[in-house]
DNA sequence: AACAATGACAACCGCCTGGCG
DNA sequence: ACGCCAGGCGGTTGTCATTGT
């Protein structure tokens, strides 16, 4: 509609990338580095859009990605993170190492959300579905739940270029900080449908301009603030292990301390919608957005 | 065995933001 | 202040595999 391609199509390859594609795109980037994405398609010799070169390597080709195998504990974490963040793909992302946005957002899409709905809960506002949507969806699952036995018995990761299947050993994750990440106060994001507010709170600037930048996978935060808004206590974004609001606790590295701050939110949340109390909205905004730098 | 329906996920698309001249 | 560009993000689509009829 109106607006140029990101770059010129014409006699581009598109579609599922080759072997030989990805050793070429893995190769270039291993002498040269990532960046220049509009230039490296030529450089590299691939006949490829440069944000497809992109997407390649964030998603699939980069050394640090973990396909596949999500593992139950990395579900909980996800739904959680979701209740919190909405659609905030790389966010999400951020804090499960080798998981890229794309992997989580499918899996979302795909697994997540359905389970959700399943178990009556709306995937996004993370509360009760009224009881004839709970039951009908009850009665969905038990139409196909038959036909997902046999499916969702193994765990699989698949290689779209050889089609196999392999075993990975579950893991246990570990809660990271965020990679730094472009964003802007979801609060005003018009994007965001899981979590809407009507007032505008602005963060002032990005996590990679507190960091000096570095993207994805890189660069640490510059500020350690602590946000008290009545009740509530945030630590906003340090690199710092000690001040990290999901790893961090009072007897260092206590998993429990994410649930903790989950039961905050949702107490702020529970608060709201009982009471539609101002301050209180601007404890929930705090909260959240406290998770985002 | 053939076909349809569904699931899974890789890839694409358009928009947005920040940096820079 | 403005426009352009590169990079990043989230939504959507396309394609292939699997399952059901």
């Amino acid at each position: 509609m109106g607006r140029a391609p990101c770059c010129s199509k014409v006699g581009l390859h598109r579609g599922p990338w080759t072997p030989r594609e990805d050793t070429l795109l893995t190769k270039y980037i291993e002498a040269h580095g990532e960046g220049q994405w509009r230039s490296l398609p030529k450089k590299a010799g691939l006949l490829r859009c440069g944000k497809s070169c992109r997407l390649r390597w964030m998603n699939y080709l980069r050394p640090d990605i973990k396909r596949g195998n999500i593992t139950p504990d990395e579900d909980d974490l996800i739904i959680r993170l979701h209740s919190l963040l909405g659609n905030r793909w790389s966010l999400i992302a951020g804090r499960l190492p080798g998981r890229t946005d794309n992997e989580i957002k499918n899996y979302w899409n795909t697994h997540l959300s359905k389970r959700l709905r399943n178990e009556g809960t709306d995937p996004n506002t993370h509360k009760k579905l009224s009881e004839p949507i709970a039951r009908e969806n009850k009665r969905r699952k038990n139409q196909r739940s038959k036909s997902n036995n046999n499916k969702k018995e193994m765990v699989m990761t698949k290689d779209k270029n050889n089609k196999t299947a392999q075993h990975v050993e579950p893991q246990k994750p570990k809660v990271h900080l965020p990679k730094p990440t472009r964003f802007t106060s979801f609060l005003s994001l018009p994007r965001n449908d899981s979590f809407t507010s009507s007032t505008t709170v602005t963060t002032g600037s990005s996590s990679q301009d507190l960091n000096g930048g570095g993207g994805r996978g890189g660069g640490g935060f510059g500020v350690n603030t602590w946000c008290n808004n009545g009740g509530l206590v945030f630590c906003v974004g340090d690199e710092d292990q000690d001040h990290d609001p999901i790893n961090s606790s009072a007897d260092g590295g206590d998993d429990h301390t994410l649930e903790n701050l989950y039961e905050e939110y949702l107490q702020a949340l529970l608060k709201i919608d009982h009471h539609h109390d101002h301050q209180n909205q601007l404890e929930l905004e705090s909260f959240a957005e406290s998770l985002l730098i």
